[in-house]
DNA sequence: GCACGGTACGTTATCTTGTCACGTAGGATG
DNA sequence: CATCCTACGTGACAAGATAACGTACCGTGC
């Protein structure tokens, strides 16, 4: 089980994510436009799932909450961010590596957020809801506890 | 694989649910005042999970935000009550059937949720997170889809 | 060239959700 | 009977999200 948030620690990794975002973007037949990638960005950068106000404030100028939602729900929509419910925060995620079996992992103490692969937990999950019936669409899991970091310290 | 949602159906199995409840609160030294009981049976009563907002109108007289979700906190902090992260919302849920290991099935059409014991997945989640040396606290699964009365119709 | 339609984005206003800080009433305890 | 704690009231406000409408730009096809 590896992490696989997209959180570039390094210029290379930031590229490489931004690459794919393009790539991504392409093949659906959407535009990567400056606003969207700006915002992409940020989220690669942060270090920590970012709040909608906060990535608006981070554009400059005087960006108004629609920009930032929209811009929000159409990189979800690619699934190029991901929405953390319980912080009402976004993050990047790493494309390919999420389908729809992803667990974000919260910290607590530092804040930090490890997306994983739920593997199979989550087929299981979809097979026993539909034994009774229920059509599962969308899955979120979000565990919170102390990070590998804030225990040692 | 049973609905535990706390939904009372009936007169007999909502006094089992407040009864339920008080013997909690009694267990946990804590004082089950009319406010925290109104509040409980609001949810107890609600045919789908209840927003904050929606609670506090209930609550006649004109109570503030505050009331509510002071009221709200010390219900979770029983395991009285679950917070939706996902609707912004909570619903009463069945003591002791819901140990640390919940699941949500949310329907998009009616809004219906239903609470199911996670069985396996999360004792796998938790043994894997904590090969990674996060130690997980709190679980929050919630699935959104089409409930099988939605489907059929 | 230019009307047309679609996508992206700006702008204003408003609504919903949640919290902070402080005040008070009432019971328990010494 | 002074003191403390818990529960709750109150006013103010911060944070999160959306609705409704306007405009600029870019393509396409006549």
């Amino acid at each position: 089980m590896m992490p696989l948030m997209a959180h570039a620690h390094t210029a290379r990794e930031k590229a490489r994510l931004l690459r794919e975002a393009e790539r991504v973007c392409a093949a659906a037949g959407e535009q990567f436009t400056p606003l969207r990638r700006q915002v992409f960005e940020l989220l690669t950068q942060a270090h920590a799932p970012a709040k909608a106000y906060d990535l608006l404030a981070k554009l400059g100028g005087d960006a108004k909450p629609p920009t930032i939602y929209r811009t929000l729900e159409f990189l979800m929509k690619l699934g190029l961010v991901h929405r953390i419910e319980s912080l009402n925060a976004f993050v990047a995620c790493d494309v390919g590596a999420c389908g729809r079996s992803t667990i974000f992992l919260i910290c607590d103490r530092c804040g930090h957020a490890e997306e994983f692969d739920a593997g199979h937990a989550l087929v299981d999950l979809g097979e026993a809801a539909a034994r009774d019936g229920f059509e599962i669409k969308r899955t979120m899991i979000e565990a919170t506890g102390l990070c590998a970091e804030c225990k040692a310290a």
